[in-house]
DNA sequence: TATGAATGAGTTTTCATTCAT
DNA sequence: TATGAATGAAAACTCATTCAT
């Protein structure tokens, strides 16, 4: 993770802690996992994750926002030159390589039932994540590659579809490079393209003979 | 309020019991709610919580199977022999309308946090709801509407489009029958229909000059 | 058990409660019986239980009462005339014949853990049954049959020892009229008998040669 | 107690826990003792009980099975090649001494009514201490000692009667070394000693003239 | 007299956090 | 900075008892 050495960490203590919590967050949840289990699996005792982060809780935000930091670098990373789409794709495809070797730091981001537990910094990072695919979206709106609509509601669904893939990703059930996971970043893509050829064109409105 | 009608309340207690608990789930989390928390507010005692139900998380599971099974006889209630696109229409419009006025059922079933929770006689009402759509995408693929790929990927796909939808729903941030909402359902259907125009085709490989 | 009809209980419904109490706190335990338990296998509703008795703690002591009454008529129904070995013999195979047809009365009375339970009218019937042995038992060192002691202290031997035999009576394990059975009744005479040939002396200093 | 110094206790708090359960079990009762009671008398938080045993239950099994061990020991310090009566009144006697200077620990294991409490472990405790008379007394019967009948049995005569002079003892009723102990440990023997004169000889057919 | 849903005080147990070492 | 035993507030749950019917 980007550079986080508040201190200097000799032991490589808080970095312990933090990928032990992490491990154990994704895969138990956040309630299920005990302060003794963190500091148990960090190698470390219980006292000393008070020397790192003032409470679980904290924990649980620092890890969110590295974790989420991470994503958002991936997509200042991609060239703000190309096309919406393939932007996208870019994106989509450097996320899926982060969850392919991070698969908890995905879970954390995409899929964690944390919602409740992220303080106001936290939420703010995770509008930030949302601002920058906004952004490219609402690009993409400005030249036509993108469905007339809200950019908010387009980018929102964007990331819904390419959660799933990260999912599937980070669960191993979805080798990348493999069509299912393709498709998924397509389908994504589809979903907000303009262009459709919008075929039974309005369902509850049948156009009259 | 005349009268103070608190005790003998012989029909009704474990109606008011589940509608609390279901507000609470939804809005504070499984975890952050507390059972002194569900008596108060549904008006009861405490300890009358267990001659309803014999755990906290056997009442989660009774609310999300009961919540689950209104949205599947939603999708029973719909015609079979509609075109797969319309028949998804159909679905997404009357599970609007249910997170339209019970804006929590639909949380529980499609937003909340609570996987982790679940039992196994939940979870395969969970999965009796991925599976009643995944049958109906299977029959799209067969008649070519649906684009090449899994049918359980493009049912997933789809539901988690129109979960974003039913969230906004039920949180009053997007009015049924509103653009916001209908263009959602058509991305969810765009997302995995067949006969995309499929604009700048292979976005790995750039088409040469 | 003997008259105890206080109301007229056209129903029963005092009696099947007795039996249902008596047998759940001598299988299971005082407290690990629950008033929902007794009300069910008196086939009656839990409130009634409130009606016959103003407590499960009163319902226990009513019980045991009503047993140790059973034993000490026992006492009283074999002839004061008989010498106390005779005496005391009649009385353990009367009782043994209770242990053998109401074994849930033998337990509650000489082997259940009640004791911090009972009240002070109980512990008052606990007593008589110990005294009419100890005054049987009196009368017997009177007349040298009992070696020299406090008649106290031979009357609680001899319970110890026959407590023993109407437990296994109770059980089951020794039928009435075996040889076990018989044996310990014996035994229990042994132990507080006069004219022993007190075969090595004393034990402590063996006698010099 | 063989030397447990599981990890440093460096406040002897697992020792003022035991010290403060076995108090308060022996005199109320296990049921009757709350687990702030515990706490309070052993002058430490309730928490802290369950840093040091798993549950109120595994606490009253672990001073059980010390208890119980303390009575094992004394059996196998005494010389094993003394006889029968010699042994026994060995054993009784440095029992005694327990039961004098640790009353609760005689009790615990003696006369407390916890047996539906106890855990495999535990009985099988209980089952090694009946075992090790059990065999002294084959032995004595071996040798025509003992009077004939089960072994069993006149292990659990002779435990009988002792466990009475244990209990008053523990109650200080009886001084050690007074007769009234004395006579109980020689009933204990008369009660299962071979060579009785069996005066007045079959008691339910007196000897016709 | 009988009912049984409702009660709520009381129970055991958990666990994030503190602090003397 | 690190430790880990001790803490105590709060959690889920139990169950004898009450009371409107």
């Amino acid at each position: 993770m980007p550079g986080t050495p508040r201190k200097r960490d000799v032991h490589g203590t808080r970095e312990k802690l933090v990928r032990a919590a992490l491990d154990l967050f994704t895969t138990q949840g956040y309630h299920e996992t005990t302060t003794p289990q963190i500091a148990r699996r960090a190698g470390i005792a219980e006292g000393t994750i008070y020397r790192h982060f003032s409470s679980k809780e904290q924990l649980l935000n620092e890890i969110y926002r590295a974790a989420t930091r991470l994503f958002i670098q991936s997509i200042k990373d991609t060239s703000s030159t190309l096309p919406c789409r393939e932007r996208l794709e870019r994106i989509a495809k450097s996320w899926r390589e982060i969850a392919h070797h991070s698969p908890n730091a995905a879970r954390l981001v995409f899929q964690s039932p944390i919602k409740p537990l992220l303080d106001p910094k936290s939420r703010e990072t995770e509008t930030e994540l949302k601002a920058e695919i906004e952004r490219i979206v609402a690009a993409g709106k400005a030249s036509g590659q993108v469905r007339i609509g809200s950019a908010e509601t387009w980018a929102a669904v964007w990331l819904r579809v390419i959660a799933l893939m990260l999912e599937r990703t980070a669960d191993k059930a979805w080798p990348p490079d493999q069509p299912a996971s393709q498709n998924a970043i397509e389908a994504a893509w589809f979903a907000i393209a303009a262009n459709q050829t919008s075929p039974s064109a309005a369902p509850t409105t049948p156009p009259p003979p």
